[in-house]
Order: structure tokens, then sequence, then C-alpha cells
DNA sequence: AAGTGTGAC
């Protein structure tokens, strides 16, 4: 045992230029002490006194040994044996044993001063008056006080306590390697002892490091919520939307709809919950997973970037002080200002133009100004379509701001339940669908001189409808100019489509992007992606990491609040979706990890099935997504898939949804517009016959068309709801069962899809619960929501009624919005609303109305085989009735996922599908004589 | 006893 001189000049050496704490030789030594100090402060001043700065870690380290000295009693041993010690069972105990000790002492004290925290706030809330925000906190915590609810608490000291943990295996670490230095440094050391020693020096390098930077910088931290509160801001919504136009480094974009809020909370809870888990899982074996299996790339292209030359990248505007001439100044740095003179020419002399104009040329906000300068607008409107709200919303606001007139004035944008328009405007943004619409009223489009489609190559069904239509009255009115405006890689097709109308290219603002193929196919491109990120992590400079991922199940883990600024010196990995290939920008992404999959959505027009399966991803896609790289800077993209997949299994585009869709509302719509030869019309890609006659077939069914073909009385009533045509067809229905109060709220329902009800993992009974108070009676599914429906609108549609239920409120406000929309269409089909609710058979009637093609019956198996082309089904689980297993349903929709699962049931009498559709239905195919053979009670007895 | 790609009217 070395002798106190030495020990002190062995310490100010060795340990003071580490700053430790707890190395067990001191411990040893302060411990005497610590004996002979009466307390903690006095000891610091002691340790000063022996060489020790007077730091925070000092004070902490002397606390530490204090407290410690109070609880253990045992301080006779040497050093050696203490560390061997350390390692034996018996001993962990009773550390374990002390930090339990700790553990309630720390819970005690906290506790003890949140109580105090408690009072102060009390008293300060008599002092003023206190925000809306502060009191639901406390009156939070004062009721999780009052329940003598410890959860927040054990959380709190189970964090401290891990934290702890941690720093004293990371000291055990250290102090071995001392040790082992103090001891051995002078011995010759096996080459298995030399080499666990240099392991563990890495080790406790890697991991001093990681702790030290993830105090300050090295770590994403989860931003805190965004909180607008329960009225949406109009202001701040459009500030939000406009964010791109101010600063385009700016990278802290806000959340802009409220009530996404609940939503979100909800998935990030459930991501949190399951990242622990996932985490703890892998942690023993992650360290060398990544530098044992690791991909190799091969960089094989780079796309190149567009950067017009002399152009000053300034986007950045404060909306409110500048001056109207810097914002016109600033429109002639866009790339497209160069090419104004030479394409105004072009649409004065062609008809129809094909514009490929890449992201960032300023094709959308500055063609329509140039054809007003031009003077268009004097003949007619500017229309430009786009396929997301969000976008028109947020052009027109730039528009409007660039021209310096008010929003809805001269520059408006209508979407559904929105139309900021006005007599004045001019230039008028709007969704496809929204055109779609507007050509049931106007089917010349006389009010406007031009129209042009942006983000054609989206190709979404509103589009490609418009394509057949444009290009159907443009032969009739010679004065309508048409301009479509897609990206680069079909511009050949829309200019054959279009009669060879000329393509016109104006260049972007794109950085170029490397991209890099697997050299072998990856067998789990999860586990790839995993590898590829941690690769990029290690390899490359820094810059944000997105990855693309196929669905929910898969991302789990994805960090919501991905708008927040990256804090310096971190990388932030982003997991989406195909959401983030064309719906949202993230800023600060520099690389791009495409696994090149995608869930897509196709319909079986011979059995009426939808399906949502795995699918890679057209070179199109692929390279949309390279493209997300490059927004910001230089770009890379990791393919985990080889260049000789790219070349020769992936299709150039993906399938156009119009081809994978059930087209009965297509048809419907077309129909309403006077086009009656559905099989030669115009499409731009043609849907498949069978699904075009499956259409009309059902639509015929529906009594929407006659035997001819043509609409009729009906379906032009059905037309006017922006609805699936089997929905519209039980609101018309509704009139004769006089229950058309309750239908429209239940097509309003119906129409939101499956993301009313939610289930958090760890609440799963309870939302379950919840679910079967809206099923009392088993009254089916859609009287379900119905239930759902009226009870929330009892409520004064109450969100903290929405929270109690397990019900999504942006999904029933979104119904309420429908619905108001509805309920003002009854009125143009002359439809009276009348409430019939004790009549549940009524309501049943009316849905049996619409969808009568939806029955199926009970097989004595147990499942269930559709009347008409029968086929094998299942009530999905999450139907009210999937227990009750009743003789005859109606089913909403049919869907493969597992099983073929019908979603949303509802009981039926057989006798009704005679009664109803007797055109569809003959006695026969509702007889029951052929099942004799049921158990009892499911026999003939039973009708 | 199950499973939520993305839009739009």
């Amino acid at each position: 045992m070395a002798s106190d001189g030495q020990l002190r000049e062995w310490v100010s050496d060795k340990l003071m230029t580490l700053l430790g704490y707890s190395k067990s030789v001191v411990v040893q030594y302060v411990i005497r002490l610590a004996k002979e100090c009466s307390s903690t402060g006095d000891l610091v001043g002691k340790l000063v006194e022996f060489g020790f700065t007077s730091s925070t870690e000092t004070r902490t380290f002397a606390a530490d040994i204090y407290a410690k000295e109070k609880v253990a009693k045992d301080s006779g041993r040497n050093v050696r044996r203490r560390t061997e010690e350390d390692e034996e069972d018996g001993d962990k105990s009773s550390d374990e044993e002390k930090e339990r000790i700790r553990d309630q002492e720390a819970r005690a004290q906290l506790e003890k001063n949140m109580r105090e925290r408690d009072a102060a706030n009390t008293r300060k809330l008599m002092e003023r008056q206190l925000s809306k925000e502060e009191q639901e906190e406390l009156n939070r915590r004062s009721q999780a006080m009052d329940k003598n609810d410890t959860s927040d608490l054990r959380k709190f000291s189970r964090h401290a306590y891990l934290q702890k943990r941690r720093d004293k295996k990371i000291d055990e670490i250290r102090d071995e390697l001392l040790d082992h230095e103090y001891i051995f440094h002078d011995v010759k050391l096996t080459e298995a002892e030399e080499k666990e020693f240099k392991y563990k020096q890495k080790l406790y390098n890697l991991v001093k490091e990681h702790v030290e930077s993830a105090d300050d910088v090295g770590e994403y931290k989860m931003p805190e919520a965004y909180d607008m509160g329960e009225n949406v801001n109009q202001e701040k919504r459009f500030s939000v939307a406009m964010q791109r136009y101010k600063d385009p480094e700016a990278k802290d974009k806000m959340n802009p709809f409220a009530e996404q809020e609940a939503w979100e909370e909800h998935q990030i809870g459930k991501s949190k919950l399951q990242f622990g888990s996932k985490d703890r899982k892998r942690s023993s074996d992650d360290y060398q997973y990544v530098f044992e299996d690791s991909i190799d790339f091969v960089k094989s292209s780079v796309i190149e970037g567009t950067q017009p030359e002399g152009d000053s990248d300034q986007e950045d505007i404060d909306a409110k002080d500048i001056l109207k001439r810097e914002l016109q100044d600033e429109r002639k740095t866009l790339p497209i200002y160069k090419f104004r003179d030479e394409l105004l020419k072009a649409v004065e002399e062609y008809q129809v133009i094909v514009i490929v104009g890449e992201t960032g040329s300023g094709k959308t906000t500055q063609i329509p100004q140039y054809l007003h300068e031009a003077g268009y607008t004097a003949k007619g409107k500017v229309a430009c379509t786009q396929p997301r709200r969000v976008a028109a919303m947020s052009v027109a606001a730039r528009v409007s701001q660039e021209m310096g007139v008010k929003l809805g004035h001269e520059v408006g944008y209508s979407i559904r339940f929105e139309d900021c328009t006005s007599e004045k405007t001019i230039i008028k943004y709007m969704t496809d669908g929204m055109l779609l619409r507007e050509f049931l009223g106007e089917p010349d489009l006389a009010s406007y001189s031009v129209v042009m489609v942006d983000e054609a190559h989206e190709r979404t069904l509103s589009t490609d409808i418009l394509f057949g239509l444009v290009k159907d009255i443009s032969r009739f009115r010679p004065d309508l100019k048409l301009l479509i405006s897609s990206a680069t890689l079909d511009a050949e097709k829309f200019s054959d489509y279009f009669d060879s109308a000329p393509i016109f290219k104006i260049p972007g603002r794109r950085y170029p992007v490397e991209i890099h193929y697997t050299k072998a196919p990856e067998a789990d491109y999860i586990d790839a992606a995993i590898v590829t990120v941690l690769q990029i992590h290690v390899t490359q400079p820094p810059g944000d990491i997105l990855v693309f991922l196929t669905g929910q199940e898969e991302i789990e883990t994805l960090q919501a609040k991905i708008f927040e600024p990256t804090p310096e010196g971190a990388r932030k990995v982003v997991l989406a979706t195909n959401i983030a290939e064309t719906s949202l920008t993230i800023d600060g992404i520099k690389y791009v990890i495409d696994p090149g999959f995608c869930k897509i959505k196709s319909y079986n027009p011979r059995t009426g099935m939808e399906s949502l399966l795995i699918n890679p991803i057209s070179k199109a896609s692929a390279n949309q997504r390279a493209g997300r790289s490059g927004r910001t800077g230089p770009g890379k993209c990791f393919r985990l898939y080889t260049s000789y997949n790219y070349m020769h299994d992936l299709e150039d585009n993906t399938v156009p949804e119009i081809q994978r869709t059930n087209l009965a509302n297509v048809v419907l719509t077309l129909k309403s517009l006077g086009i009656h030869d559905l099989v030669n019309f115009d499409f731009m890609d043609p849907p498949p016959s069978e699904a075009l006659l499956k259409a009309l077939e059902q639509l015929f069914a529906l009594s929407a068309l006659n035997s001819r073909g043509e609409l009729t009385k009906t379906g032009r009533r059905m037309a006017e709801f922006p609805l699936d045509p089997m929905l519209s067809k039980m609101i018309v229905a509704s009139e004769k069962y006089k229950c058309s109060d309750e239908v429209i709220s239940i097509a309003s329902m119906l129409s939101i899809g499956n993301s009313i009800f939610y289930r958090p993992k760890d609440k799963q009974v309870h939302a379950d619960n919840a679910r079967l108070n809206f099923h009392t009676g088993n009254v089916g599914d859609h009287i379900a929501l119905l239930n759902v429906y009226n009870s929330w609108k009892e409520t004064d549609y109450s969100t903290q009624w929405c929270y109690e239920n397990y019900i999504q409120v942006r999904s029933m406000k979104r119904a309420r919005d429908i619905r108001d929309q509805l309920e003002g269409l009854m009125e143009r089909v002359e439809i009276e609303i009348c409430s019939n609710a004790s009549d549940l058979d009524a309501i049943k009637k009316a849905i049996t109305s619409g969808f009568f093609h939806h029955s199926a019956r009970l097989q004595r198996d147990g499942t269930y085989k559709t009347v008409k082309n029968p086929q094998t089904v299942h009530i999905h689980p999450s139907s009210g009735l999937a227990e009750i297993r009743p003789r005859w349903v109606v089913y909403h929709e049919l869907v493969l996922t597992t099983k073929e699962f019908m979603r949303q049931v509802t009981e039926l009498k057989p006798e009704w599908l005679v009664e109803i559709a007797p055109h569809y239905y003959q006695l026969k195919d509702v007889d029951d004589s052929g099942t004799k053979k049921l158990p009892k009670g499911q026999g003939r007895a039973a009708l």
C-alpha cells in the first residue's frame, strides 16, 4: 500500500488530469477524510486542500462519498480486494440495496419538492391570472398528487438512477484501466491481455466521448410540441405554408394544422414506447454489427445539378417589411425569368404547351403572372391546378403577395371546404379535383382563358381525367390555352398525347446527387437500411439522412417532429414513407437511403377487392427520392439494390392511379358531363376495360344509368355528391326511408375511412371497451358510426370527449366538414333532411339500397360467402359483429390484408335484397333452403 | 382476433 504522500502524488499526477471521482483507491482515502468531516462542505474543503480543484465535479464527488459513508459501514478493505469483490454477486446485491435506498430518498425529496412547488404555484395563482395552459398544467399536477399517483416520480427517479448507473459503469471501466496502468505499467503482458486492455481503452474513449457530447449537442433532442390551440390561426397557417419562400434554409417548420396535434401525440407516444424495447433487445450486439456487416456500395452515376449562372440564391424575404419592388426584383432572379418572353411567344403561337420545369424554377408562381401581364386575364381567368391542397393555398398566398393584392381578390385559391376567391379573381389556384368539380357546372370552362395543369407527372386520378377533358374542349375552344407542366421523364409522352405539343424546358435549381448502388442484392432491406445509416454516420461528412420505408410498422420510431432544426454537430435520421417523396419537404437532408419499395393500392375489378401491397418502386419514383437529397446542397443517394436491378427490374413509371382503382365514380362523373362513349374516351393511359365495364355494371345496378347506359335522374342526383356512387345512392335512397339526416352522418363517417378509432398499444383494452359502447344492442358498424357522430355532436363537438372515447379528433372534424358539405348539397338535389333515428331498419334499408352488391351470407364453417360472385370472406375483427356473426350482412368494403375482410358490417334481412334490388337479386339468391344442415339456431327457423 | 402508401371532391 502506498503511503499518503505517494498517494497524494499519484492522484495529482494521474487522476487530476482526468478529473476523476470515485476511483477506488481515492475512494478509500477520501472515505477516511469523510469520517473526520461533519458536512459535505467540510469535505470539499479537505479535498481542495488535497489537490482537487473546487469544481462542480468535486462537490458532486464529495457529496457522493459523504452520503455513501453515511450509508455504508464497510470501509476497511484494501484496494485490490474491493475491486475483486465488485465483481461478485454478493457485493452487487448490497450495491443494489444502496441504490434502492438512494432511489427512495431521491423520490421522497422529489415528492417534497413537487409539493413545495405546487404550493408556490397556488400562491402565484392567487397573485395573478394564470394562462389557460398553466392552469391546466397545474390542475393536472395537483390531480396527480391527489391521486397519490407516483408514477411520474418513479419515472423520474428511475431516470436519475439510470443516469447514475451509467456514470458508475463508465467509472468502473476507467478505474480498471487506471488500476491496470498503475499496477502493470512495467510488466510484460500476454497478447490476449494486451488486446483486452486495448479494447477496454477504446471502449472507454468511445463511451466518454459519447456521454460528453450528448450533454451538449451530440444527440438529437426532441423539440417541444408546437401548440396552436383550438382555433386555426390563418396567419400562422400561411406563415408555415409559405416558409419555403421566406427562407429556403429555414429548418424550423411547424405543423400547420392544430387538429393534427392529438393524433401526432398519439403516434409519438407509440413510437417512444416501441423505441425503448427495440433498443434494449439489440444493444448487445449493435457495436460489432456495424463494423462486421457493412454493405459495399458502388458509385454509379451522378444526376447533374442545374444551377443557372449568375444566379444569386436570394429567396430570403420577410413578407412584412419588404417593398413590392424588391419582390419584383426577386422574381427576376428566378430561372424562369430569362424565358419569360420566349414562353409568352410560345403560348401565343400554340394552343397547348408542355412545360418541363424542375423544382425551384418558379414556374408555378410565375407563369400565371406572366400570362396576366400579357393580358390573358382580360379574356378569362387563369386556372392553375395542384394535386395538393396545401400547395394551392401557399402558392396563391405567395403570388398575391408578389402582385401586391389581397389573397382572395385578384389572386385566390379554391379547395374543398374553402373557396377563397371572389368575382375579382383572375388567377385561381385550385386542386385538380376542384377543377374537375367545376367541369360539372361549366362543361366548356367558359370563364377560363388559360388552364395550367401543374405537377402533371404525378398522374393523379383527377389530373388524368382532366387531361381527357381539357384536350376535348380545346378542340372547340381554340382560344383556350393549355399548359401542362411536368417533370422531365415523361415530357415526350405528354407531348405525344397532346398532338405533338411543343416542349418548353426550364432549368431549375438543383444540386448534383451521387447515386450509389449496392454491389449485391440485399436480402433484408430493413437491416440493410440500418447498416447503411450507421455506415453513413461513421464515414460521411455532416448532413441529415432520409430513409424511405413502406409503412408505419416499419417506421415505428419515426421522429414526428422532423421540422425542428438539427442541433449543431448532430445528425438527424428521418424515417418516412413516400409522403416525403412529394408531400413534404424536409430541409437539411443530404443523404437518402432508398430500399426501393413502397406500398401501392390496387383494385381487382373482378372481385371488387382492394389490396395494399408492397411493390418495387418505379425509376421515376427512385429519381424523385434521390432528388430529395439535393435540395440544399450536393447530395448522395444510397440505393439498396444493384444498378442491374434499377436498369432491368424497375418500371419506368408508377402505374397511373386510373389503372388501379375502382372507376365507378370516374364513370359517373364522365357520364354526367355527357361523355357516353367511355371505351373510346381519350385517356392518356386507358384503364383496363374490365374495370370500366365493372363500373358501368355497378352504376346500372344502382340505377344511375339506364339499360342504354344513359344517366338517369337518380344518377344525376348522385353525381352531385363528392362520394363513391354507392354512398351517393345510399343518400338518395334515404329520401324514401325518411332518414336522410342519419344517413348523411353515416356517409360522412364512412368516407373518412378507418381512421376514426385509435388503439394505443398500452391501452388496447380500454380502447376496445370504449368502442363497444357504440355497439350496444349489436346494431352493426354503420349505426355505431352514427352513434359516434351523434354522441360527439351532443357534447358540442368536444375534443375531450374524443380523447375519452379513443376517437381521433382530426377524423371527426373532417367528418363534420363533409357532413356540412353534404347537407348543403341535399338542397341542390331537393332531398329534405329528415330524421328517423328510432327506425333502425329504415336506416339499414337505405344503406342496403346503396350497398346491396356487398351482401354476404354466413357459411356452415363460420366464414361468409358473398352472394353474387361467390367468394369466401370474413368479418374484420374490428367490427362489432365479428363475434355475433349474423346470418346475412351488408358490408361497406372488402379489403385483402391477411385475409379477405369485410370492413364496416351491418346485419341484413335477406328479403330486403329482393325488395330493394329486384333487378339484381331473385328469390333463389336469398333462398336458405339449401342450407338445412346448419347447426341449431342457425337454420331456417332463424328466418 | 387485425393492421393504417399518398392525395382529392
